[in-house]
RNA sequence: GGGGGAUUUCCCGAGCGGCCAAAGGGGGCAGACUGUAAAUCUGUUGUCACUGACUUCGGUGGUCCGAAUCCACCAUCCCCCA
């Protein structure tokens, strides 16, 4: 259930209630798609980084290990000793990221395994039979992304396609849902938003999920090619079609300053695998701007990634020692960088909601909007 | 004591008379990464007055129009025989 708590602009300060507990948003979830996020960050390290919501991956886990042996072991949280909200990616994304690997049809996509090159089958039933195994809080509805720009017709008949699959994958849910045994039986869908590059598309596409009564809309699709200003244009077009009552996650999104924009927009919920895989390349986010660990003029550099950050790496560790480890290849180099990157993005979550909650986001977004995409002055 | 093989740019290593500032790795330096097939990918790595010039392939001297490549001697290392 979402509560929207306030609005400065389009920007909206929420709340998200889940059986596993209250979501404050915006929020930043964590990818860990694998039901971890790389690097080496464990359930316990989400918690001291400030993690509301880990998002894992229906594709990935139903390949290896199985999703019929997660729900053996009393589902993904309990598999991963997470008690707080977790949101699955439906496979959608992966239509998309292994499309040299697969084949699409109205019923589904076909799919030659990535790991051990196996054919497998994943429709909406099957996406939603494997997210309700998982039992994560929220599961999203299976969607083809396509790449930007696509040819508009073909943009028209995969989004349509895409509604259809919504359907399905509702009427599916609540089956599933009711259904004994089931791991979490209130588990939540998303609808996801696609229409490539096209604003007429996306909004007739919006109108059309909007009907359908989902607990959340996502846009997808976005962050694949386009220009960011293409990106802000679409979910500008869109935004107005967003039921206000629900929440709103631009999925895959993205730099510190495409989610301030974002949230500028009207958006509420965001993941990314950046803050994660620029990490372990070395490549960090501080409030001074972005920064790379591994260049040459931090090998003597005695001070913390970010003097302005409390995460675990900086409340403990110098720059050159982190760069060191990294350049080293040693496993503890990545943990540390992937540790401050996440903490970064959660705490830049959680100072947008403060900025909010004391109505001053307009300065926030003035004054941070400048320094974020800019390389670190020392 | 006798015989054979080596020595290449930061490292390993290709090269066997011109197309060689010298392949390919590694390392270094820098860049990319947006619902993670991603511990991956890209650029660069002798010097400079940089579409050209200069210095470089253990050392010195030679042969040749031309040498990292051929010859002589020297140095260092490795292997075999006594």
């Amino acid at each position: 259930m979402f509560t929207l708590i306030k609005k400065e602009g389009r920007a909206r300060r929420g709340r998200f209630e889940t059986v596993h507990g209250v979501i404050e948003t915006p929020v930043f979830m964590n990818v860990g798609t694998c039901g971890t996020v790389k690097g080496g960050i464990s359930a316990l390290d989400l918690r001291e980084v400030g993690c509301q919501v880990e998002l894992s991956n229906t594709y990935h886990l139903h390949l290896r290990p199985g999703d019929r042996l997660i729900k053996e072991l009393g589902g993904l949280h309990r598999f991963m000793n997470w008690d707080r909200p977790i949101l699955t990616d439906s496979g959608g994304f992966q239509v998309f990221s292994l499309a040299p690997l697969r084949r699409i049809t109205e019923e589904g996509v076909r799919f030659a395994s990535h790991i051990d090159g196996r054919r497998i089958f994943m429709g909406p039933e099957e996406s939603m039979q494997i997210q309700s195994n998982l039992g994560s809080t929220i599961a999203m509805a299976f969607d083809e992304c396509v790449s930007n720009p696509s040819p508009y017709d073909y943009v028209k008949e995969s989004s349509e396609r895409t509604v259809r699959w919504l359907v399905r994958c509702k009427s599916e849910l609540a089956r599933l849902n009711s259904l004994p045994g089931t791991v979490n039986p209130r588990q939540l869908l998303f609808g996801i938003n696609q229409g490539g590059t096209y604003e007429d598309l996306r909004i007739d596409n919006m109108k059309k999920i909007a009907a359908l009564d989902c607990d959340g809309y996502a846009i997808g699709g976005l962050a694949v090619g386009e220009e960011a200003d293409v990106m802000y244009a679409i979910i500008s077009a869109v935004e107005p079609f967003m039921p206000e009552d629900r929440p709103r996650y631009l999925m895959g999104v993205g730099t510190p300053l495409n989610i301030l924009e974002s949230v500028n927009l009207g958006v509420d919920f965001f993941d990314c695998v950046m803050p994660s895989r620029n990490a372990r390349h070395g490549n960090l986010f501080t409030w001074g701007g972005k920064m790379n660990i591994k260049n040459e003029k931090y090998a003597a550099d005695p001070r913390p990634i970010d003097p302005g950050c409390g995460c675990p790496a900086c409340r403990n560790f110098s720059r050159a020692y982190i760069r060191h480890l990294l350049k080293a290849e040693e496993m503890l180099g990545m943990r540390l960088a992937v540790l401050h990157n996440l903490y970064f993005y959660n705490e830049f979550a959680a100072r947008i909601r403060s900025a909010l909650d004391e109505g001053t986001f307009r300065e926030f977004y003035t004054r941070y909007r400048e320094v974020l995409g800019e390389r670190r002055e020392d």
